[in-house]
DNA sequence: AAGTGGTCTAGACCACTCA
DNA sequence: GAGTGGTCTAGACCACTTG
């Protein structure tokens, strides 16, 4: 591992970075669990031959990237994406008083199949892929309020199909197998509810609901995961914020 | 201005925050206009007294706040927020092109007034606040498709509604008035279109349109403009990122 | 008291831009 | 070639947490 970093030193990728993808390395591979502390600054540049500096830079890119959590005095941690506030990060619907709402999972079911055109556009694969695809309708406070469809590349979930178990949360499934998560992306519309779609929500059919398209990307920038969500909004509302 | 510093450099508040709020009103006040280049970091260091790296820190986070650009090779520029890339940056409609849209104003109003219950809210005032309300309508590529009303703080804004030409966008008026801009919240949610929002866009009135609730705020966290916009969307999407 | 991350220093060298 | 920001070093000291 040293070595690859000292080998690549002159091939003019920052050494901050290479140090970042190692050290990701190590989490997406279990060798450093979710939850549990990692060395500290100084005993990881040792362990690298790099300075404590070079190596706080790519501990506070990985913090920005939210894959650790630094606390002064206590140490260096590895996120646990198995949390209220982690695993809702990618949900801008929010309860009244503020908070990201995940909801829970009233029924699911899981079929393979081929990738449409537009799973193809949205995951970037080819015609022929394959893909899971998930139905789900999630609750909260015992209401219905979400339907979504999610497809996701079958090559990135080996063996997904035998599971049992299997998480309803993208960012939770990608942490169990080992994949990274960086941005989303999703486009926010107004549709009108299809005839299922207004019943599950018990509304009439061709309301108005939002609809919302979302690709959720890995550290590098491929596509992960992208649902369809559908959405009857009381006593919610969709935030997004800027910088 | 040193002498600030050095005095309150054992007031437990990190030097590099405080060259940011010195940097910072430097642009504010119009020291530094945007667009220009301010001094590089070795002689910014020598001024305040403090080493490369600290002020380096500093000028980093200004980047990342929007305040400055650095180019390698070039120099550090105060950001201008008359360009199409800024001056949309808290607009989250997009064109079918991905491009940002901030479209162009076809008729504006402006009434003083005090502020209401929900602009107090908004706006954190306290009843008896004077705010300026804009009503306007925009349109993009000839087609009507948002009308908007903006509630300003008349205090941020001294002598606003003396002035002729006013900049229709909240970043091109804070530049003006010297107020720096940090972040921004948007609730969206759907609506039904009033019969004065469906005239102005052709539609039936009761339509189902889009309802953006945003509040754009100062670098210090303080609001300083609340929008509800009504927004009729063909050719367009509302996109919002997450990381 | 020991150990951690957070701040700060005073340099060096590299990559890039431009006259 | 001169000047800029970008990377990197090898330390020091401080603030905070915990046994």
């Amino acid at each position: 591992m040293g070595d690859r970093i000292m080998s690549s030193r002159f091939l003019n990728r920052p050494l901050y970075l290479q140090l970042r993808d190692a050290l990701a390395e190590r989490i997406a591979g279990g060798e450093w669990k979710p939850g549990s502390a990692i060395p500290n600054e100084s005993d990881l540049a040792r362990e690298f031959g790099v300075s404590t500096g070079t190596m706080r830079k790519a501990l506070d890119l990985m913090e920005a990237e939210r894959l650790l959590t630094r606390r002064q005095g206590r140490g260096t941690f590895v996120n646990d994406h198995n949390s209220d506030e982690l695993a809702a990060r990618f949900s801008n619907l929010r309860a009244s008083d503020g908070s990201r709402v995940c909801g829970e999972v009233k029924s699911a079911e899981l079929i393979q199949g081929t990738a449409s055109e537009m799973e193809c556009k949205r995951l970037e694969l080819r015609p022929g892929d394959h893909v899971y695809r998930f139905h789900r309708v999630r609750h909260h406070q015992n209401k219905v309020y979400l339907v979504e469809d999610a497809s996701l590349p079958a090559a990135l979930f080996p063996g997904l199909a035998e599971k049992s178990n299997i998480a309803d949360r993208i960012i939770i499934l990608a942490q169990e197998y080992g994949l990274l998560l960086g941005k989303a992306a999703e486009r926010v519309s107004l549709g009108h509810a299809s005839p299922s779609v207004a019943q599950t929500f018990g509304i009439a059919s061709g309301s108005p609901i939002m609809v919302l398209d979302r690709v959720v990307m890995g550290l590098d920038g491929r596509p992960i995961e992208w649902r369809m969500a559908y959405c009857h909004l009381v006593d919610k509302y969709y935030m997004a914020e800027m910088v």
